[in-house]
DNA sequence: TATTGTTATACTCTATAACTATA
DNA sequence: TATAGTTATAGAGTATAACAATA
């Protein structure tokens, strides 16, 4: 083939483009386990989005749909559609509040809460695989640095912000 | 309001979900830090993929689109609409090759070249701001930290994982 | 009038597949 | 027949805005 130079079959010294800073590998390794994370679950029949639903509603019982789409920073009309996937798949309830029929009561089902107990073995698997290049002390310095820059970011809560405006 | 109790204006204690684990926190501040990094970047017009479109045109000029596809990992017609967007916005060129007529080979224009130089500057401004918990040392570490799980995850090039399908 | 939830609609992103031009 | 690039099309995901029911 005649095109050779120009078909990225590299057969140059790779021209090593510099050094990444700690931002971009950040984000390069954030994209990393949240894509093998959703491969993970993928066999319980849930996406990413589902998981953090699942988990504030397991931690708040109860809670109406408005609550979630407050806490998550999306519109109403969108927390409706993941709720509906939810309901679908037999992981939750909406239960009518008697006392103010405008809103819903949100419940995990058995199946639910089954679904969340398989979820946490898979995390610590997940938890185990993105870390298998580290120690243990290493592990522990990791997550000391990234809580440091999630409070001063602002990421205090257990919040995504993957379910605001994705930039890819 | 008498619904108060399901609103999600907690007066309680705050139901502390569990700590989050290194990979959960991967995750989240990575989608912190290519979130801000879009903000940054929309000054000059460009979206983050373009950015590493033009930094790999920039790192070995003349490359043609399907050797940009094969790198990336995404096929050869959303790099047609890639490169469409960045030769509109005149970044980027289509030159022919005379030798062989069917592929085409891009150079970054001066336009271009600034908008590159531009972006390196924006690009430290953000290391230090995501980095604005960390001391030097911390940073040094962090940073060896997550080029060990990069290498450990096979994400040796600088290739940013966003331009697969995205999990959210 | 205000609030909760829903529906209808449109827009963006991306992949698939058929197609053109060139080799 | 094979390769580089393009176009047409469809599917997902998400936001906006109008709407219904309830308060």
């Amino acid at each position: 083939m005649s095109t050779e130079q120009q078909t990225g079959h590299d057969g140059g010294p790779a021209p090593r483009s510099r050094p990444r800073g700690a931002a971009f590998l950040l984000s390069q390794v954030g994209a990393q386990a949240a894509t093998r994370f959703a491969e993970r679950i993928s066999g319980l029949g849930v996406l990413p989005s589902d998981v953090g639903l699942l988990r504030m509603i397991a931690g708040r019982p109860g809670r109406s749909q408005q609550s979630l789409a407050e806490e998550l920073g999306v519109v109403p009309s969108r927390v409706v559609s993941l709720v509906d996937g939810l309901e679908r798949k037999g992981l939750v309830e909406r239960q009518r509040n008697p006392q103010d029929r405008r809103n819903y009561a949100l419940h995990l089902t058995a199946e639910g809460t089954l679904v969340m107990s398989k979820m946490r073995e898979l995390a610590t698997a997940h938890e185990d695989e993105i870390c298998a290049a580290l120690d243990d002390d290493q592990r522990a310095q990791l997550t000391a640095l990234l809580e440091a820059i999630a409070a001063q970011q602002g990421l205090t809560s257990g919040v995504h912000p993957g379910y605001r405006k994705a930039p890819w």
